[in-house]
RNA sequence: GCUCCCAUCGUCCAGCGGCCUAGGACUCCGCCCUUUCAAGGCGGCGACGCGGGUUCGAAUCCCGUUGGGAGCACCA
């Protein structure tokens, strides 16, 4: 059998980070298979769906290389693949199965539900009580002149339903606990519950992949392809496989609100798709038991869907970003140059159209930096201090205070000595000019010598490695830097 | 309330009857390396919720219990 697995989302609100773990399970369950991807859009609630939401989606997936073989914007054999568009579909389908029984006109209100549970002495949570399964037409008639327009209901099978879960082993709900559900309208529009598997059906999908929320929905979707089954739509139900929750702080979902939830904000933070992508795929699976830092290629080789555990994954930014720094370090220096740029840009430490002068620069301090950051944002304040206009540029005054205290004037004066009388300006020749004059003649320890200079030169006491950075900076902004610095510890001694 | 799901270190994952005095990763804490910070190396803290079974043998299977979670719409 061909593996056709599918992603359908409904275009509301930001991608969270769990709907993208979806997708990507559904994804490298397919190529694992050498099956197709199907990417539907399920929107049939125009009150929530978004175009903005959808360009978003879109955006998110492309990012991560998460793509499909049939969709809204590349078509295929069982189009139209937004729900939007299948309305003749559905009203075809839910015809045939009223027609066979399946469904029936439900006349009765949300509150006249309520008020019947109550008056059996029952919780009203219950839900609907099935009370309109054999109306006569006569009485449908009367309903009908009241100007009440029905729903359609699905008759729920009266045994217990059971299906084999890909994720969890065999689930079964008790007969009765399941209400018969609405499928469509009072208007005519068809909900959720009957264009779902109404599509998984007709675009022939053999594996459903999905959040674990929609657990409790699946009884009244197996019983709906069953009567689908009946009345030869399709031949058999698909296999089912619940992913387990992605949890935020505390026991709970992590929810839309939290800006963790959302695939852009770890984008902008500096997530590369590829250590985004190996820790989203961690959320339920793993790879090995003594490994979890891997390749797109390695996950698709690897996936089985069987292995996916049922408990539900927290998300941790901590190892996200560990996972992340993985794979920046393992990005060829060309590359990781080239994707820090727009994070440069965003932080106001390159313009937009950085010089040639100024990717020089940044290739040079490029490997230093790359080794230090777990997501690119964390680029900028280590670079800043190469780009900064000299006139603008000035320490962290925290810094300042902790390294330039008027005691080490000497140590800065002979500093710029030993570097005024370099002939060659490279790390190698600072390091031997500084150390000679700071360590061996002043006797200073190396952390306490080279402190004040670090922050005179790159403003902060955390930097890339000083002799590079000052190499790269240049020895007359350097020496500049060094003699300020200078100045400024004499006269906050005088 | 009803239905369903889940249950191993703080967190995630491994374990699918003996290889477990339970392994890896993140975090945290030491040490090494070192001009800072990282990276890297070494080491440490740290878990099978509880009770019954089944079995020669259980973290692994079954039952119960406790604890978490989700769903219960003319949303998806």
């Amino acid at each position: 059998m061909t593996v056709r697995a599918r992603f359908c989302p409904s275009p509301t609100g930001a991608p969270h980070v769990g709907l993208i773990r979806t997708a990507l399970f559904n994804w490298a369950f397919a190529r694992h298979n050498g099956g197709t991807l199907v990417f539907r859009i399920e929107d049939t609630d125009a009150s929530r769906d978004s175009e903005e939401s959808y360009q978003a989606l879109l955006d998110a997936l492309d990012w991560l290389g998460i793509d499909w073989d049939e969709g809204p914007d590349v078509g295929g054999a069982y189009g139209p693949y937004r729900q939007s568009e299948r309305g003749e579909i559905y009203a075809d389908i839910a015809g045939r199965l009223l027609e066979a029984g399946e469904l029936y006109e439900a006349f009765s209100t949300t509150e006249e539900v309520a008020e019947r549970r109550r008056a059996a002495g029952q919780d009203p949570q219950l839900g609907y009580d099935n009370a309109d399964r054999d109306l006569t037409e006569e009485r449908k008639a009367e309903l009908r002149a009241q100007g009440r327009s029905p729903v359609l209901r699905l008759r729920m099978p009266d045994r217990d339903l059971t299906w084999h879960d890909l994720v969890r082993g065999e689930i079964t709900f008790q007969a009765g606990s399941v209400p018969d559900p609405v499928v469509v309208r009072g208007n005519g529009d068809p909900l959720y519950t009957l264009t779902n598997p109404v599509d998984d059906a007709l675009m022939r999908i053999t594996h459903v992949l999905r959040g674990e929320d929609l657990l409790p929905s699946t009884p009244r979707q197996i019983a709906l392809y069953e009567a689908l089954c009946r009345i030869g739509v399709i031949e058999e139900v698909p296999a089912f496989g619940h992913l387990p929750y992605v949890m935020g702080e505390g026991n709970k979902k992590l929810s839309k609100r939290d800006p963790q939830s959302n695939v852009f904000h770890h984008r902008e933070r500096g997530f590369i798709p590829e250590g985004l992508l190996n820790y989203l795929a961690l959320l339920g699976w793993s790879i090995a038991d003594d490994r979890d830092v891997f390749t797109v290629p390695e996950l698709v080789g690897a996936f089985e869907i069987g292995q996916v555990s049922a408990n539900p994954a927290r998300f941790d930014v901590k190892k996200a970003e560990s996972i992340n720094g993985t794979h920046v370090r393992a990005l060829d220096t060309e590359d990781f140059t080239r994707r820090v740029v727009p994070y440069l840009i965003a932080a106001g430490v390159l313009p937009e159209e950085p010089s040639h002068e100024q990717l020089a620069t940044l290739r040079a301090i490029a490997p230093m930096v790359q080794e230090r950051v777990a997501v690119l944002s964390e680029a900028a304040p280590l670079v800043d201090f190469l780009f900064v206009d000299e006139q603008d540029f000035a320490p962290e005054e925290a810094a300042v205070a902790k390294a330039l205290k008027p005691d080490v004037g000497p140590a800065l004066d002979a500093a710029v000595s030993a570097l005024e009388s370099l002939d060659r300006w490279d790390a190698e020749s600072i390091e031997n000019a500084l150390k000679g004059v700071l360590v061996e003649e002043l006797g200073w320890k190396p952390r306490k010598a080279f402190t004040p200079i670090r922050v005179a030169v790159t403003g902060r006491t955390v930097s890339p490695p000083l002799f590079e950075s000052m190499e790269i900076l240049g020895r007359e902004r350097a020496l500049r830097r060094v003699n300020k610095a200078r100045e400024r510890t004499v006269a906050a001694d005088a």
